[in-house]
DNA sequence: ATGGTCTTCTTGTGATCACAAATTCGGGCG
DNA sequence: CGCCCGAATTTGTGATCACAAGAAGACCAT
């Protein structure tokens, strides 16, 4: 078939496959309702439709990409009730995340946040919709991981990996001009060790993508 | 994850076969750690490898199974953490369905749920485990249907589905006498309208189960 | 042009196979 | 009796194929 250099022959090849089109997915660097097909897939990673096959049902599984009846994958055209309800899905996890990364963060992860909101700046100063996807899930999996829940962790994944498709039109509409105010607005509650402050800017700052979505 | 339960227009083979062990892990009738092969199960279902595999790794992205690093399947056998944070995700997801749904409930709704808690308490006579957790679940999910929250739902049976292993343990230790007391509770508040007791009410329901576990 | 029908191509499904890695089992050694 | 090593077996992986169903396109009639 396609020859193509192996460099890595550890990872299986449905894994490199699934991590590829996670990671564009969840980035946002697929338009919805965009189709994906066994073939194509393979061709694209250099593997057989097994691997392929497996890696989109496998994101099926997870609700990044949905199958018709006939079997055919695509991303998904989420409703706004849709939306609606992944956002405060969000908001439930993430707040009970950060409440209990809360204890656990210390000075080191506090800069961290920050370094990775300068990057973020970087991001919106060039227009970039996907470095700013990108920047925005690490802040908020930076912070979480802290929390040593890992069954919420996977769990808050997911729905920003049901978000993914959307996400990019959302925020493309957003014509941002600096940093989101409510990641400043955690990282204060963070230094000053305030829980119900913390909560708030979470839950303000993972649903405020919706607002304008009804605007 | 997101099961999209169409009535049943293909009985695909790899449909037949996730279904029934989806429904057998969930209902508890699978012990922690018992494993899983490919030919077994394609065997029993009378299918080939294929269908096999992909269910299994379905399952496996879903959490309700686990697959060891040479892709080994078996049911998870969780530590004692992962059972607490998979108990305060049902919390935190549960109690948000069931609030959802209260002003929605009519009395037709109540009194299913209390069909189903005399189907529960019969199940507790014939101490049945397996029609226990059954009737258990169709409880919540009974009430919670009338959220309209497809997601949040889908969410909640992931971990459910997660916890289904380890629940027939859990609950065979409890040496249960009546119905949950939890149960009558959460019927009384949906008929008085009680926001605050039901969302209590499910806490405590969702929570009892852990609590056991540790002493 | 437009609508419908027929053909053709595309696509997913499931079975089978070769292969490699891992597990298991047996025998022999300390 | 316990431990380790090697062979036999089990098991997952990925490729390929035949097949059926669906989608797309061509073609003709109106």
């Amino acid at each position: 078939m396609l020859t193509q250099t192996r460099p890595d022959p550890s990872p299986s090849a449905h894994d490199r496959v699934y991590r590829g089109l996670r990671t564009r997915i969840m980035h946002g660097d697929m338009a919805p309702g965009q189709s994906l097909t066994l073939r194509g897939v393979g061709r694209e990673f250099g593997v057989s439709m097994t691997p392929a096959r497996e890696s989109l049902r496998r994101l099926v599984a997870e609700g990044a990409l949905t199958m018709s009846a006939s079997g055919r994958v695509s991303t998904p055209e989420l409703s706004n009730e849709r939306i609606e309800e992944l956002a405060a899905l969000r908001a439930l996890i993430e707040v009970e995340l950060a409440s209990r990364a809360l204890p656990r963060a210390h000075m080191a992860l506090i800069e961290r946040l920050q370094t990775i909101n300068a990057g973020l700046a970087e991001a919106i100063a060039r227009q970039d919709p996907v470095a700013y996807i990108r920047a925005n899930l690490e802040f908020h999996r930076t912070l979480y991981l802290r929390a040593q829940a890992p069954a919420m962790l996977a769990m808050a994944e997911t729905v920003w990996l049901q978000l993914g498709p959307t996400m990019r039109m959302l925020y493309g509409r957003l014509r941002r001009k600096e940093v989101p105010q409510f990641h400043r607005m955690m990282i204060s509650a963070l230094k000053a060790g305030d829980e119900p402050g913390l909560r708030l800017a979470v839950r303000s700052d993972v649903t405020q993508g919706l607002k304008m979505l009804q605007g």
